[in-house]
DNA sequence: GTCTCCGAAATGGTCTGATGACTTACGCTT
DNA sequence: AAGCGTAAGTCATCAGACCATTTCGGAGAC
């Protein structure tokens, strides 16, 4: 096995094993080097590894630990990479945001918590007032984050704050000839989703995610139209 | 800037401007290192860092290269964090799989493929007729995702086959006290959702699957029960 | 006695140079 | 024309040195 590969298994061997649980600290690196019997280039590409992807982090002067091996952190590291798919990766991942944010909806319909819709109003009442494309951004991004956050599942907010954040890159708002138009559906949609919190209607709070999300997908579809299959 | 960080954000810039596109071949370390003007051990761990988030591939005696940038084969990377997680955090990715199976598999429902659940039906035999917990684990794991498949989205079936595998670790079929009823609870949970499927009821499917999953969630909790709150 | 500050030790970060291993392609031989 | 061997190109690994940051204990001031 190569070096940098055996370096990789024997960390990762020591977190599954159990020998060093969440936030525990490694050896210092000469004698992880010396107990995986690779050189301290290949343990530090292994370490490399392992840091992007959320397992482990080094701290300058201190030492190298486990991450807290929480599921939201590390799936915010997809932004990395998530960042870089190109636009038809990014329809694919877009149905995976709807499905999930439909269900956060729901969730987050069904709590009891009117500061929630409190909250979400003052928000949108911002949104709506403002025509800046990263103004526009950051408020969707705030309202629909708050919305997950208030579904109750960490994993799933962080998955679609991921997505978001790829599909925001695309910039549908800048001032063009459908911007009003673009922007008075946007505007609705959001209110059709507050409604149905407000009103904890779970049911009708999907639909109103779905709907809202399945039509950003087709705005991104519009930015680079699929080639036609041929009629017969 | 940090070195490594320096040379990550070089490399990362040269694909998310297009100067590199799925598939292209960098060039040879020496010439990144002076052009993004760091030493040759901190591009390489940059490397590493991409590498193991999918987004680039060093062949060794070949080159680098931009992976394909595929979002089903980036997700698979993900394996390698996930399979670390605590039990605990593993119960909030099973409320994703459950959200996100259930969606597939109301999508293959509604397809119109007779072969699927021919297919589907020669592998519950299989599984019905051993006790061996790999292969059990193994024939599960072949069902969903063939049902996943199906449902069209490689992203989704990418998601879904990261967070099973997982999940099995944890070897609920071990042979002990409730493995008969354990199993056949299972079995039958396969065979509603094979029925929804060959009835195409998309809305029974995604019922059927939604209910299988959280069958499992409730056994996973089991292997560790959560401490109850006092009660006044 | 307590607090502050400084410095030494511990530890990760970076650079350099050399060598090994693998892939690819070219040119030679048959 | 096909097969083969060699050489060039490229990544993989190792070793050693030095730099930057953190941490902690001890010396000194109050």
């Amino acid at each position: 096995m190569a070096a940098t590969d055996k370096a990789l298994a024997g960390l990762r061997q020591m977190i599954a094993s159990g020998e060093l649980g969440p936030g525990a600290k490694f050896p210092p690196e000469p004698e992880l080097c010396d107990h995986l019997g690779v050189s301290r280039s290949s343990l530090r590409e292994a370490v490399r590894s392992l840091g992007a992807l959320g397992v482990i982090e080094s701290r300058h002067g201190s030492g190298t630990y486990v991450s807290a091996l929480d599921p939201a952190a590390i799936i915010s590291r997809f932004s990395l990479s998530v960042e870089l798919i190109p636009l038809e990766g990014v329809l694919e991942l877009l149905e995976v945001r709807r499905v999930l944010e439909a269900h956060a909806t729901a969730a987050a319909a069904a709590r009891q918590d009117p500061e929630l819709a409190e909250r979400l109003a003052t928000i949108l009442d911002r949104l709506e007032s403002t025509t800046d494309a990263t103004q526009i951004q950051h408020l969707d991004a705030e309202f629909h984050n708050a919305i997950c956050t208030a579904g109750g599942n960490s994993t799933v907010t962080a998955l679609t704050d991921v997505i978001r954040g790829r599909g925001g890159h695309y910039r549908i708002f800048e001032p063009g000839a459908d911007f009003d138009a673009i922007k008075r559906t946007s505007d609705r949609g959001h209110r059709e989703i507050l409604a149905a919190i407000t009103t904890r209607d779970p049911a009708a709070a999907a639909t109103a995610a779905s709907a809202h999300i399945a039509q950003t997908e087709l705005w991104l579809r519009a930015l680079r139209p699929v080639p036609q299959p041929e009629l017969p």
